[in-house]
DNA sequence: TTCTAAAATTGAGTCAATTCTGTTTTTGTG
DNA sequence: CACAAAAACAGAATTGACTCAATTTTAGAA
């Protein structure tokens, strides 16, 4: 099945998002009117519902592509992990904030969040839901290579610690999207000052 | 101004409010139309946007009286808890818990939370995370309370304790939403689980 | 009681997402 | 190549939230 067929499925794909993408940022998430990516994409209103099940799958399909860039980089820290748990922590958390408004604006998580939420079990719910998890794994096993490494105390339930730190920064950066104005070294200071306490409690 | 107009304000927005908490919980909220809430109330379409400016605020209305029923049961906790960490944070989130289905269903907070972050500076936005701070400082207060008592140690964080609380519970929250076979019995384990790691670190 | 300005109500109209049905394109077979 | 079935496309029609101009109701003064 490498025919024509699917040579121009894949290419409406693509210019669909190309387009979608593009307007997202242009005139917002809701300012971007399904007619016009159509329009935009080449294709019609009726084939861009062919290929995604509504408008929030369009941007589904750019958040994982965002979500999974952070994660292959924070697999590099996990790996490697500085020699402190704080510093360790702070590295793994700071590359996901770092990352997340580079093809993201705050309206655009704003809205995948949203969706999310709303409608979890859509495509997208499903995706947003496991990328969600695949943070919580990449904390959990920062958390267990700290352990074997010997900087974090064997009796700490690491699978819990790792769920509870991710939820903290979640939320954090939820609150962070709701305002437009919220500094990002703001929120990893804020975050930071919450951790020490785990810190200071799971170290050696 | 208690004239016949304000009565009959007040009456119609009563009326509004009953109507749409019933059909949201009959229909669900993206299937209770606007025309239908009207109709049952008694009112036009037109009335129901001279009251509440969209129908997220409709919902939010009623979000609001549920939320400060679990902050006003919250404030027993924190004047009299139980003379154990793990009880005391047990006591005041299984709280808000057991209460939070009462009133609404999974689908209204899906809702209700999805509209918050999708329009953070709209009445409801702003309001739901009035809410929010107002949960997160009665858990600080709770704390203060437990380090006034010499439960917990003084050299603790407080506010940033109560925050990291809070957040990781109301993070666990929304995934038990979004599923809607999950039970609330597995969720508080589940929050315990997580708060035994920062009971540990906090006791005196 | 009568009248006028302010406040509130009404419902037909607008707008954008989503659906639906008829048409066109691609594929595989003879 | 010709053709029938399957897949995909197009865009008009539908749907439901929200707006707005015209009408009705209330309040308060004379």
């Amino acid at each position: 099945m490498s025919g024509l067929r699917a040579r121009q499925k894949a290419d409406r794909h693509r210019r669909i998002i190309e387009a979608a993408a593009a307007l997202f940022r242009d005139a917002g998430y809701e300012g971007a009117k399904i007619e016009t990516i159509a329009a935009q994409a080449e294709v019609s209103v009726g084939t861009i519902y062919n290929y995604y099940q509504n408008k929030g799958d369009i941007l589904g399909a750019i958040v994982s592509m965002e979500v999974n860039e952070v994660l292959n980089a924070g697999r590099g820290v996990v790996a490697n992990p500085p020699a402190n748990v704080g510093d360790a922590l702070d590295t793994l958390l700071g590359i996901y904030i770092e990352h997340s408004l580079h093809y993201l604006s705050k309206e655009m998580w704003r809205q995948a969040m949203a969706i999310s939420t709303q409608l979890p079990d859509s495509p997208f719910g499903q995706a947003y839901t496991a990328l969600d998890r695949a943070l919580t794994e990449q904390i959990r096993a920062l958390i267990a290579r700290l352990q074997a490494l010997g900087l974090v105390r064997r009796d700490i339930d690491g699978p819990a610690l790792g769920e509870l730190i991710f939820n903290n920064m979640n939320m954090m950066f939820i609150e962070f999207v709701k305002r437009e104005e919220a500094r990002i070294a703001e929120l990893r200071t804020a975050i930071r000052r919450q951790n020490r306490i785990l810190v200071a409690a799971i170290g050696v």
